[in-house]
DNA sequence: ATTATTGCAAACGCTTTGCACTCCC
DNA sequence: GGGAGTGCAAAGCGTTTGCAATAAT
């Protein structure tokens, strides 16, 4: 099952890097598995005290950093100035269209991308460890501006 | 010669706009057009006060989204909540690797990108106006970790 | 026992806002 | 003269920090 497999895969990596193994790292993580689609730190942080979580804000941007590093979550900016998360759990590696007029955000995976990090890194002398890639425009959804929450 | 160039590039969308012209919008531009590398907005507007400059914060935020648009500048995003800026005068387009170790940032130009974001717009029925793409990882420059200016 | 981690609150950095004044059209 | 644009200061928002208390090792 999913939620165990991403409970073991980060209480491995906890203990690789000297993490010492707390409950409220895994709440965390059993709250970004729940979500649907993009969220942001503070966001989560107010649905997890609204749900009687005794968590603290501190420890939500921390722990999220770690499951990041862990890659059980995807980091991501449209644009907006600040850090939007992404749960890896079940999904495939993928990239994003934005809407700059309703904000919608569309997925798509392009292979190819990954072949161009790689190709470039070598090129310039870098060695890779990740890439951010987003198309921004505007979306064909007839209601496209109705929307107040884009930018 | 590009200063002019650039000036009247900028009067014209000001125009098309019904945008007014007014000194400090191409003040603000002379600045812009100063700056080697990337820069942030609150960094121009520093830069301009010590120049003795009697610009307002407001007005270097407002122009520089106004420039922006203009395509006049480009506005980059290396995923620190922050957007930085980079002239686009005298310049071909490319996009980034960040070495997240040191914060150096690298330039190159790889034309297949274009040809993806047009491709996967129409795939998707996407209009698409711009997208950003950075490569992030570690740099080969032997002094690389001991700027401490990265995050 | 030691010390990383936690919760809390306050500080931080970048950006946006509200307002009265200015000056482009 | 009218209203977009300006300068200023303060507020807003997401994020980070310092510290004493707590709990994992």
């Amino acid at each position: 099952m999913d939620r165990e497999l991403a409970h073991e895969q980060f209480r491995r990596f906890l203990k690789r890097g000297d993490n010492r193994i707390t409950p409220e790292r895994f709440e965390v993580l059993d709250f970004v598995m729940e979500y649907e689609g993009h969220f942001g730190a503070d966001e989560l942080y107010i649905k997890m005290k609204s749900s009687n979580s005794n968590i603290s804000r501190a420890t939500v941007y921390n722990t999220l950093e770690l499951l990041a590093q862990c890659e059980l979550l995807s980091k991501r900016n449209f644009g907006e100035n600040k850090t939007r998360y992404e749960s890896n759990v079940g999904k495939t590696s993928h990239d994003h269209l934005i809407c700059t007029n309703c904000g919608a955000i569309k997925e798509f995976s392009e292979p190819k991308i990954q072949k161009i990090v790689k190709e470039i890194s070598t090129e310039i002398g870098f060695d890779s460890t990740g890439y951010s890639f987003n198309i921004f425009g505007k979306c064909t959804n007839p209601n496209c501006g109705q929307n107040k929450n884009a930018k």
